[in-house]
DNA sequence: ACGATGATGAAC
DNA sequence: TTCATCATCGTA
């Protein structure tokens, strides 16, 4: 059985969503085809006190979406070539969000985003049918022990109390 | 180890 | 308007 997942999973701080994340599926869909990718990778963004988080600049054109309401997309290009996808969490208002970093057989944000088409005109638009793009909970059982911990990639800018932090989960298989 | 490559935000 | 910075990756 498949469940499309939608606001309610997501309107919750992103170091528990990220976590359940791993073992769903991610859904692309191109001209009517539909690809499915196990995510094996994600990193929470939770709250503007977060300095790892864009969010931390406070409310601006680039961050807003990350304020607005759970389920979106939040989609930025890095390094001036790699797009990074990342879905809205928490209440409408308050910034969270987490990024996919990879799906199985993908790894890297980078070439993830590549590989499935995807770009900066999918910002803020709701994960479903319209953008072309979604999670789905497929009842696979993810073995906790199988889902370990870090901190996360590439913020030691942050400064140690947030670079620390063991916000970024990854499926370990066997 | 390093450069590519462009949007962003902050300083001036 | 300029400038440093960056949630990365491929080549070396």
């Amino acid at each position: 059985m498949k469940r499309i997942l939608s606001r309610t999973f997501f309107q919750r701080p992103a170091p528990e969503v990220a976590p359940d994340l791993i073992g769903t599926y991610l859904v692309r869909e191109i001209d009517g085809v539909q690809t499915a990718y196990m995510i094996t990778e994600t990193e929470a963004y939770e709250g503007a006190d977060d300095r790892a988080s864009h969010a931390s600049k406070g409310r601006t054109k680039r961050t807003e979406v990350m304020f607005g309401k759970a389920g979106r997309w939040y989609v930025y290009l890095i390094y001036g070539m790699y797009t990074m996808l990342n879905i809205v969490t928490g209440d409408d208002g308050h910034p969270s969000a987490v990024l996919i970093r990879a799906v199985e057989e993908i790894s890297g944000p980078g070439r993830l985003t590549k590989r499935l088409g995807i770009t900066g005109a999918m910002n803020a638009m709701s994960a479903g049918y319209d953008a072309g793009l979604w999670i789905e909970d497929r009842g696979e059982r993810i073995d906790p022990l199988r889902r370990k911990k870090t901190p996360r990639v590439g913020v030691d800018y942050a400064g140690p109390i947030w670079a620390k932090k063991e916000w970024r989960f990854v499926y370990a298989r066997n």
